[in-house]
DNA sequence: CAAGATATCTTGCATGACAAGCTATACGAC
DNA sequence: GTCGTATAGCTTGTCATGCAAGATATCTTG
């Protein structure tokens, strides 16, 4: 597709990547919870359904899912059709979704800290 | 005792860790535009202001506002009073003004994307 | 003097995002 | 056949940075 590396922002603007820190684990558990998915269907469903704006590679995503998975977080499944490509399905435990309430808790947390302190109460928009 | 070891996690949850991640460089960015400070007085107004949920410790700070100043955000003020220890006081310059407003703008781009996703009702599972 | 508060700075480690590389299967085009 | 591309997963190495721990120095108080 759109190879593009000329892209003015080809790079995110690191401070994309370093906020994106400690909240993939989270968004990550937050798609599962819609149900199993596989790799590759995240990193594209990410991309796409948040507009880029919280964008994953894979070489970020399976070492997270590893450790999603060690800390039983996720369980797998692997689904072998005849013909296709092999496929490893994760899926939400209930530490997994345990995990994800804490992690969306302290999200929340975080963000109304940050607001409090950017001055701004989110809802209302008045921009000063 | 108030030295509480079952505190779920010594350090800090380190999720909170990694989501001041990309975070910290705007915080204080934030604070300095309210005016000049040094080192040692964002720290505890962070503390303070923010009831710790955006605290930040000394030995992250220095090597951060070394940062700033290597970038020119900000200019370096040295107080040195016939008594009382020096203080090194930081005061915003256009181009930190500029990152500032950049950096915010970042924030509340990164922080609308996570609303989004973690606002989507699970109940709604008609993807396209 | 000793101890503590104030104030700055440095070293070393752990974490984790990401690019770049790899493997393998399926399928259409040539 | 085999080449190119899409799908799908995995691994290695690099870099940034938060933080604990420790060093240094000054001032104040007992």
């Amino acid at each position: 597709m759109s190879d593009d590396p000329e892209r003015s922002d080809s790079r995110k603007s690191s401070i994309a990547r370093e906020l994106r820190r400690g909240s993939l684990e989270l968004i990550v558990l937050h798609v599962l919870a819609a149900g199993e998915a596989y790799g590759y269907e995240i990193v594209t469903k990410l991309t796409r359904e948040t507009d880029g704006a919280l964008e994953v590679t894979d070489g970020t995503l399976y070492p997270l899912l590893y450790r999603l998975e060690r800390a039983a977080f996720v369980v797998v499944r692997w689904d072998t059709p005849a013909r296709g490509v092999p496929r490893k399905y994760y899926q939400l435990t209930d530490a997994g979704r345990m995990e994800l309430d804490t992690l969306t808790a302290d999200w929340f947390t975080f963000a109304a800290a940050m607001a409090r302190l950017l001055g701004k109460a989110g809802s209302d928009d008045s921009h000063d």
